[in-house]
DNA sequence: GCATATTTGTCCGTATGTATA
DNA sequence: CTATACATACGGACAAATATG
């Protein structure tokens, strides 16, 4: 076989036994989760039992368990009989994404403006872009507005609005995993951000709300194109 | 032991070795899953795995499965090295279990605004809930009512509102079976989805929004109020 | 606080069924 | 159609953590 194929099984076996005050299988689940979320587990590969419980150096069982916790979280999906799959995303799905991605950051904004928010993470991610925007760190941006668009969605107040965010969030990355050139996508958000936070602290809810509708289409319409021409 | 104890042990053997194309952990997640939504099975009760596994005829491996099913859908919890155990909700899972409705039915009836609804669904649950009122039949106008917010937030015309829906209501029922009169809760609320489902039809949303919000808030400040009272 | 019994976490071997080359 | 690889599911085992007296 080719090295390409067992590069991350290679990078699996590094990950033996590393000292957990949790469960193994999430352990497990965390080692694989981050080789699904950085690009390094492809969409569509499949998650063999035998191969990763082996390279890990755990049992089926608490591989299973693992597969289990990384399923609840849309990385993987399970097809009875035939195993585990690192997620592939179609095109319906990123517009249900973006679908729930308007309820949620909707309801942080219109929540904000009954709530006197606290803007402060909103700031630091603005910040954070900036540093990553001047510094050239494409991948740092992207991180900084997946940071920022987590810390719109807390505004909400509700945990459940905050764990669904983050849900979107991973499965935002798997996404950008598909993509040719994942960080360019990044760039052009960085000044909607700031004039949503611009909008926020003037307490301009209404146009906070069509500044984010826009960028929500504008996101979704460049991922969807993108998507169109599937990449490497 | 007293018989009480052991009633839904009982219950449980005799779904044993049902045949079904689905795997073995669904189906005892299945059979569990009613017992839990239906009450038999009481908050805070322990799943010992040896117990329920015996009296299902399944191994500890797929029980462990279905535990983790039942996890995914916050009907149990899991603690670490203690076991599972069904979900206890407290006055905090509630609020958040209703700023949660507010979000999902709220964008509902946002995007109905906007998407010539088709309110067939809705007219159905109301005909449902008439129907059981007159035989005043109360666990049927509690199905009604679920059945009347279930299409309510499938107006959202997402997937994902819809599973978050459909994962609130299954908890609802959690929160209800910690009462001592469930069905009271419902019949004050037949009217409520009257009036919202007749503001639709006349596609005056914004009212219908109102309408909304009162009717959560009421049906919150309710079950806050009985869960002082822990009744049963 | 201690000793014991119970229960969970994890691994292994194996048999059966299902999908696919 | 056969053969092979793999997933499903069972049962047994043991250490470690927890509950119980």
């Amino acid at each position: 076989m080719a090295a390409t194929q067992s590069d991350w099984l290679a990078s699996l076996e590094s990950e033996r036994g590393s000292i957990g005050g949790t469960s193994a299988s999430e352990r497990v689940a965390g080692a694989l989760r981050t080789r699904i979320i950085e690009g390094e587990l492809r969409p569509g590969t499949r998650l063999s039992e035998e191969k990763i419980g082996g390279a890990l150096g755990v049992s089926r069982n608490t591989l299973r368990e693992a597969f289990h916790v990384l399923g609840h979280e849309r990385l993987v999906v399970h097809e009875f009989n035939r195993g585990v799959f690192v997620r592939a995303l179609d095109a319906d799905d990123i517009r249900d994404l973006y679908r729930y991605r308007r309820v949620l950051e909707g309801a942080a904004i219109r929540q904000a403006a009954v709530d006197e928010p606290d803007l402060t993470a909103l700031e630091a991610a603005v910040v954070e872009g900036e540093l990553a925007a001047a510094a050239e760190d494409w991948v740092a941006l992207g991180s900084a507005n997946m940071h920022f668009h987590r810390a719109l969605a807390a505004l909400a107040g509700s945990r459940r609005v905050d764990e669904a965010m983050q849900q979107v969030l991973a499965e935002m990355r798997l996404v950008f995993s598909m993509m040719a050139d994942p960080h360019t996508f990044h760039a052009p958000y960085l000044v909607e951000n700031q004039t949503l936070l611009d909008l926020l602290r003037r307490g301009r809810y209404e146009a906070a709300q069509t500044a984010l509708a826009h960028y929500l289409d504008l996101a979704q319409a460049q991922l969807l194109q993108a998507a169109q021409a599937p990449s490497r």
